[in-house]
DNA sequence: ATTAAAGTGGGTAAAAGTGGGTAAAAGTGG
DNA sequence: CCACTTTTACCCACTTTTACCCACTTTAAT
């Protein structure tokens, strides 16, 4: 269960160093494989290789010939990079990968059990601030009786 | 159960002592392992582990589609730090959820019951007078019928 | 086929972050 | 007021991350 937010610096090529803590259940979980794809709104996701699998898997098996299941394919199967982290604990995330999701320098790693979100540091800093003023405004049925 | 309000310096690492009076009952309850969120407006949330993970486990359970759902689990598991108390008796306060909070050295840690809220000394302060301004303004319906 | 440009693997010194310790100051109970 | 406990505010030492560099491979241009 990987929680948390983590600020890093991608460095000049466009690679980031995994934060230490997470770097030993990485190495257990998938001997540090991962895959990165695409995401609404603009951030990435980083998946341990083994628990993309299967998502690629079930998603693979949705018809084909449904224009929105076809477009979900394309976006997340045809974006996804397969990465290794190195003996620096380094992963690269590629330039096409970094344009979607509009990446800087600066960005945050956010733990999201299973996996990572991938954000631009200014963006995840103007979502969480979205997040606040809708979490006090328009609440989802589903949320009613949910209490912190 | 967790009550009152303490006053705490955050040291120069961002680490806070948390009460001796505390100590013992989150040693038998988790071990000295805490989790750490945020809350609105602008406060961090102290869980036990044992506490908070049902917790983690009910919003994970929600359903991902939902813009709104997917917000709140990036705000709350996202943010979710995992600390332990040292030997003496410290907790890290990691950098962003001290920049969310707006945290500077003096904070209050206020016992809510199964978990703890942490405020900005002044934040807190201020919130305060907004709640008593509200009190004699509009109630919820949910309060009335409530009595101290 | 050759050359230049771009991309990437790997390494690491310096900077930053953090674990752990504790003397001094402050708070509390008797 | 004294004695003890707790908290504060620092320090030492170690780990982790950053920000670069060298060298090689791949791609693009000629």
């Amino acid at each position: 269960m990987f929680r948390g937010v983590t600020q890093l610096n991608l460095d000049n090529k466009g690679r980031l160093a995994v934060p230490a803590k997470y770097r030993d259940s990485l190495i257990t979980a998938c001997a540090g494989h991962l895959v990165i794809t695409v995401d609404s709104p603009k951030c990435l996701l980083i998946y341990p290789k083994s628990a993309w699998e299967p998502i690629e898997q079930k998603l693979s098996n949705l018809s084909s010939f449904h224009p929105q299941i076809r477009s979900l394919q394309r976006l997340l199967i045809g974006n996804a990079n397969d990465v290794e982290m190195d003996s620096a604990g380094r992963i690269l995330v590629s330039l096409p990968l970094r344009q979607f999701a509009e990446l800087t320098k600066n960005v945050v790693l956010v733990g999201q059990g299973a996996k990572f979100e991938l954000w631009d540091e200014e963006k995840w800093n103007q979502q969480i601030q979205d997040s606040l003023t809708l979490r006090n405004d328009d609440m989802s049925s589903e949320l009613y009786g949910f209490s912190l």
